[in-house]
DNA sequence: TTGTACGCGTTATCAT
DNA sequence: ATGATAACGCGTACAA
């Protein structure tokens, strides 16, 4: 019942020859006669041997694993890049190892610790909140002085040379706030996070900017920031029930759904009295009520193209190209337009 | 700049000593002189020299690496218990590498082979669901024939001796449809997917086995089963307006959340006209409109409690130990009650 | 056509 | 107190 794993030397062994020249008939070698070759073939396909792929890592000193690493796991955005990585990745024969921050400093450290001592070729990340917070980068600095790739998505910094992708978050913001001047909206407001963030303060960025474009004025008492993960609701209920805006624009959908959650219970309806729009078009964009119109972040491509990059990296490492050579590929946004907006969805 | 990793062999050149010399002294060994010890620790320290992974899996046969297969990443269930999982096993020194199988057979097939060959210690897994509909469970007694443990969660099969951790579905479902006929509600619907899904089946008997112990009559017409992944709403609009029921179960907080869209769009009251308990305690429960009475799976727990009873496993691997000797554990879930079937929340 | 020897980086055992 | 050697599993340059 217990078949142990086999090893090339167990085959030598059994058909008596040398283990190169099992390694070398399993390989099709033409070095090795017909006959040997097929059987050891055979033997080897009997006893399912496969290569331990660690040897191989070893050897090779490349591990073909990739190193993720995010804040949270149970995010939407996140799972949504991940996929698109992990697709990518195993379509290329990489493994992923994912480790989670859980927004925390230390914990990111650690983990790109843990794997950087040979567990991968290259890492991928999107910041946990505390590092954008500190601007401490030194343990990206240590790995990519290692020679490590490095891709970050999302949460990224200007302090570091690296590969990034991102999406235009400004652009997007201005996107989403002038899609509600058109439509006929004259005081806009913004229920964003704290903004040591990066994306909230390029979010924000592009919500003035959209503003000042469209001629209206900018109103400090019209904008609402809230820890990320704010419980108490006074100060929401507050910024709704004070309204004097006819629109708002959303750091994401959760904040979008409570909001308009609050706003349906004081009475507005949506989107005639206020209109909502969000970022990351998730399930809650999808199934609230009503349903959200949703600044669309494309995380699966945003995932593919971070592991593109790294796997290019990572396969070029010894090659003659310039390694210093970093892109920052920026990954378009969509309207995904719902029925928090208009009537007609 | 680029620093690249330092091995023991460098050290050893460098300080003109022996390689098993500088082991030893990095182990702090007093076969070792206090003199060349510090000395070689100093300079360890100073290149920042850490051993390298690779090696020492090869060298002890144990990766300290998990392997979690689960069908989908972007999902509340799955990555709640990833999150328990990842907790767990981080604690204990192991890193966690994750294969999505897309709900494919073919594609689990290939994963835990891609892994099986020396690049973890041990599967982490809830099956796909075409594995369910097939019953094909080869690849995974291919593996624990081999040796490796497994522990499968939530998605599980009788066909297969190895750990499981489980929610009591039966039990559950009992749980939610017992708390709707105390509320008073006489005829209770059922909405679900084709049950060749092992959960699916679970529930609808405890939905059924609820029904007799309240003394009420089953009707077929009250069940309604879709796809997982439905598109077309047709059948579902039928089944909540020919609406015979005032209350309904649904298998999860999709399924829940886009059945109260319908009703109310039909006019009908939450929980007035219609009571509504969902599977799956996450973000749409939260934030639906009403906010979803729910059945928590505690999935965190149930990754933590897989994670422990594998890692106890492959860490017991060569002792005395019975092998087979496979637990099943019972994860308990609690009824999270919110507004879809009380006013009061 | 086959086999020997070495190296990947580490550790453990056995000399010296 | 220190070093040489073998071993983990594989691949390959070189020797026979």
């Amino acid at each position: 019942m217990l078949k142990k794993k086999i090893t090339l030397k167990h085959i030598a062994r059994e058909l008596d020859v040398s283990i190169s020249t099992v390694s070398k008939a399993l390989k099709n070698s033409h070095e090795i006669s017909r006959d040997t070759r097929e059987k050891i073939q055979a033997f080897a396909r009997l006893y399912n041997f496969k290569p331990n792929n660690i040897a191989i890592s070893l050897k090779n000193k490349r591990t073909k694993n990739i190193g993720v690493i995010i804040p949270d796991i149970v995010h939407h955005f996140f799972t949504t890049v991940f996929r698109g990585i992990e697709h990518y990745a195993n379509d290329k024969g990489y493994n992923v190892i994912v480790c989670v921050s859980d927004e925390s400093f230390d914990k990111e450290v650690i983990n790109m610790e843990m794997l950087a001592n040979g567990s991968i070729d290259g890492f991928i990340m999107a910041l946990s909140a505390e590092t954008q917070k500190r601007n401490d980068f030194n343990h990206l600095r240590e790995v990519t002085g290692q020679g490590i790739p490095l891709v970050l998505f999302d949460r990224v910094t200007d302090e570091l040379e690296c590969d990034k992708v991102i999406i235009d978050d400004v652009e997007a913001a201005r996107i989403a706030v002038s899609s509600l001047i058109q439509s006929g909206k004259k005081r806009i407001a913004l229920f964003t996070t704290e903004s040591y963030l990066n994306v909230s303060a390029k979010r924000e960025q592009g919500y003035l900017e959209a503003l000042k474009l469209g001629g209206l004025p900018v109103h400090e008492n019209l904008i609402l920031r809230l820890p990320y993960q704010y419980e108490d609701e006074t100060l929401s209920k507050e910024f709704f029930r004070d309204q004097q805006f006819d629109a708002v624009l959303c750091v994401n959908e959760i904040f979008a759904v409570r909001g308009m959650g609050i706003a349906q219970k004081q009475g507005y309806r949506i989107p005639e009295d206020i209109a909502f729009i969000g970022f990351t078009d998730g399930l809650l964009s999808r199934y609230s009520t009503p349903t959200l119109t949703s600044v669309a972040q494309h995380g699966e491509k945003m995932g593919e193209m971070a592991a593109r990059m790294l796997i290019e990296k990572v396969e070029r490492e010894y090659d003659e190209e310039d390694p210093t050579n970093f892109r920052t590929e920026i990954i378009p946004v969509s309207l995904i337009e719902r029925g928090s907006t208009s009537k007609n969805h």
